[in-house]
DNA sequence: TTCACATACTTCGCCGGACGATATATCGTC
DNA sequence: GACGATATATCGTCCGGCGAAGTATGTGAA
């Protein structure tokens, strides 16, 4: 799972979103980081929805403009904290082996 | 940086070594779960030297067969650690917002 | 001895995903 | 009236992952 993907099922683990709002959120829950691109997401989106880790929770019109809610399934939930798991898992194959003295220094 | 691209650089850590070298300290340090394909690899090597994170350390020739022997470089030190970091944030997201009650369960 | 398997590198081609660009539409602000 | 934010959709490109095939040698088993 890349990482756009992962952060589009994080945002929905707030509730249920609409594709402008995921983008939002994520940007926020990544400190500013991950800014995801709207091909990257609504391609993100279609994809998550195929493989049943996300559905449409709702439509709604405001204003005149259309607002398609998605919500995280079971699926979804479970991948995103699998998911979550194997990252800490990785991330620790590194920060495990690095000591403080090294750093950018010599091995 | 994708995975497998991460854990061609992680297995660097432990010093120098060749393409199928790194391919089983990749599975090893993962515990079994990476298994870098050999496409996969030969072509990150390429674009991880091109980017300057590894390089060439020497090239020997064991019993008639060809060994190309890469360390990682400072940039490519610095950058897996820099990565690890991004993950461990990334995983936190997650992780600090689910609780024990919650698994594979309702929000 | 022959066959399979592990070691070891290279190249090719397909496919899927990331992402910028573009188009469309409304509302509020300057 | 122009611009920026909100909001969705689609298209095309580029890059990376990966399996497959090709080449070559040593080892151990059948």
């Amino acid at each position: 799972m890349s990482e756009p993907t992962y952060f589009v099922l994080a945002a929905l683990l707030d509730g249920p979103s609409h594709g402008y709002g995921i983008i939002k959120r994520a940007e926020e829950q990544s400190g500013g980081r991950v800014r995801l691109a709207v091909g990257t997401l609504y391609g993100a989106l279609d994809r998550l929805a195929g493989d049943g880790l996300i559905a449409v929770d709702r439509e709604e019109t405001v204003q005149g403009r259309p607002r398609r809610y998605y919500r995280l399934t079971e699926d979804g939930r479970s991948a995103v904290i699998r998911e979550a798991a194997r990252m800490e898992q990785a991330a620790r194959v590194v920060t495990g082996r690095i000591t403080p003295a090294m750093g950018t220094a010599q091995a």
